[in-house]
DNA sequence: TTCTGTAGTTCTGAATTTACGAACTATTGA
DNA sequence: TCAATAGTTCGTAAATTCAGAACTACAGAA
């Protein structure tokens, strides 16, 4: 199985992100993955924004987090741990992902309001 | 031919325009329409970053950033007038337009200083 | 060591989405 | 009414995404 592929910085782009972050799905993993800063592993998220994902979909999305540069994913065991690379982020693209990340968050609490 | 959807504010939703910014064109689009706040129509783009799409492509990307709420398009005689929507835009969403366009230009200046 | 269970990846075909040429609509001006 | 310009819509080819099945990797038990 080939090793985890994870950019360096410099090789982050802003087009990669946006990428990235236009699937709702992948928006919301890395919103959890944020906001519980340490271990993180695939089967926490079969469930998002309620709906059941099969593992390799999922898989799928990680990678694409995983290979644009927001995520680092390390395995530990059987399971992988999966953390942001938030700092390294903010140190290039400033409040970016966290402007991003927090528009998402606010809609969601406007939303359930109603 | 049908007429122009525009949604309403209460429509427009981060993922819309998550989605639309997706794609560098049309973040390119965008950020050209927002820095000659006034007329702009789609032969002004037969040229986007460096590639030359044909104009049933534009039209494509325009129905988007349209119908995402990012952007308002008029017919005037035989153009269209396209101008962003940034005060009703940031009113729901603060700065999330501004950051996405402005960490987008950053790294385009940075590019071109290699 | 081997077996079993758990976690995740890769492969593959089907379904969906996107790109773009051709044909069409709308408007203006000769 | 005709021609020219601007843009949209349609149809299909190309590319992308989804998800089930098969596979790999590791840990703990027998």
């Amino acid at each position: 199985m080939k090793p985890l592929y994870h950019p360096a910085l410099k090789d982050i782009t802003v087009e990669g992100i946006l990428y990235a972050f236009s699937d709702p799905v992948r928006v919301n993993i890395y919103a959890q993955i944020a906001k519980a800063d340490c271990a993180m592993n695939c089967s926490n998220f079969l469930e998002v924004d309620n709906r059941t994902l099969p593992k390799s979909t999922l898989s799928q999305h990680f990678k694409i987090l995983r290979e644009v540069g927001l995520i680092r994913s390390e395995r530990k065991g059987v399971e992988m741990h999966n953390t942001t690379r938030c700092a390294e982020l903010e140190s290039r693209f400033g409040d970016l992902v966290p402007t991003i990340i927090g528009a998402y968050l606010a809609q969601g609490k406007k939303a359930k309001n109603r």
